[in-house]
DNA sequence: ATGCTACGATACAGATCTGTATCACTTAAG
DNA sequence: CTTAAGTGATACAGATCTGTATCGTAGCAT
């Protein structure tokens, strides 16, 4: 059996929650340190830097998000009812108390050069959801899939910045059903 | 005559540079004072505090926002046409080199806190936004004013956040287009 | 029992941050 | 000319940041 919790997973649990929240430059690695309960060279041992703290969790949210994709739109039949069951999902969670907008989003504000490697992350991120987009629209028998995925893209990021911006209560009220007519129409 | 460029000047328009590209964490006071050629002290004479100075990047900026939407949208007839207008506008300028975003989104994403003196500035301009959209879906004569005008702006704020993320060449590239869709759709 | 490894705690180095203090200099008004 | 205000330069204070070094200890396998 391993310990109970591992001081690695420990500073990672509290980095993913505090990096979220407050976002990377605000919270410090004496903080995680401190609030997880772990000495600072144990977190060292394990991530050589915080970039690559950052990296991790980064890593481990595009993770996330597909395993949530998977469960949301396994059961579903055509892939315009996918579509339709992501975007409403999204707008149950973004008006959430528990959304801090997108993880990857924050991280290329906030480290705008592109060649930061959270940017990075965030960058290849991003593009998969976007050639995923592009897909299922090819598969809903879309006329212009690249044009639908894209129009699409820009609300579900316009979507967690509601969220961080407004915190719970947001226009993304009406995702689902922008998400909705815009499919509709690009397909008729 | 007044002096070629006054000091404060300097230091805003080096400020309002640097901060809207790298951000306002990343850019310290000190990097300000020297990239304008002015003095540490002379800065903080005309704004007492770092927070000052982005807030006052940040009033200029609505100011901006406000300026330039009337100059798009002046000349135009119907309010729909007003909004087409705009977002057309605003997809060209977000495949510019020279958008890093939108700063209000910036900022509320460095300052999640929603009683920090810049995101509140942020807030009030995103809901005078909000109000403004909402206000020319009614007199487009939208079914549901409020449902569109929020539909309009999670695509405007996807957008800039493209241009963040991707740099000029992003998914923004059909943003009139779904505007002009969500917009169509919600008249007839 | 005896090493070995991981760990927590602490102190530290060096850099950078916001904000202040001081001083010499320029400029313009009286 | 004189005086006062604004300015640039510099040094500094105190806090905080990333990353390192050190030390005592607890657990564990041999």
């Amino acid at each position: 059996m391993k310990k109970q919790t591992a001081p690695k997973d420990k500073v990672f649990q509290t980095a993913a929650r505090m990096f979220y929240q407050h976002g990377y430059r605000a919270i410090g690695v004496d903080t995680l340190a401190a609030d997880s309960g772990i000495g600072k060279m144990t977190l060292y041992r394990h991530y050589p830097s915080k970039d690559d703290l950052i990296v991790a969790y980064l890593k481990d949210s595009d993770e996330l998000f597909w395993s949530n994709f998977e469960q949301i739109t396994k059961d579903v039949a055509t892939a315009r009812e996918k579509l339709l069951a992501f975007f409403q999902a999204l707008q149950d969670y973004v008006q959430t108390p528990a959304c801090y907008g997108c993880p990857f989003l924050n991280v290329a504000t906030e480290y705008p050069e592109t060649d930061y490697p959270g940017h990075q992350v965030a960058l290849e991120h991003k593009q998969s959801v976007r050639a995923r987009f592009r897909h299922m629209a090819e598969e809903a028998g879309a006329k212009k899939p690249e044009v639908l995925a894209d129009q699409l893209f820009l609300l579900m990021d316009g979507a967690y910045m509601a969220s961080r911006m407004f915190g719970a209560k947001n226009p993304a009220v009406h995702l689902a059903e922008a998400a909705r007519t815009l499919i509709d129409s690009a397909l008729e």
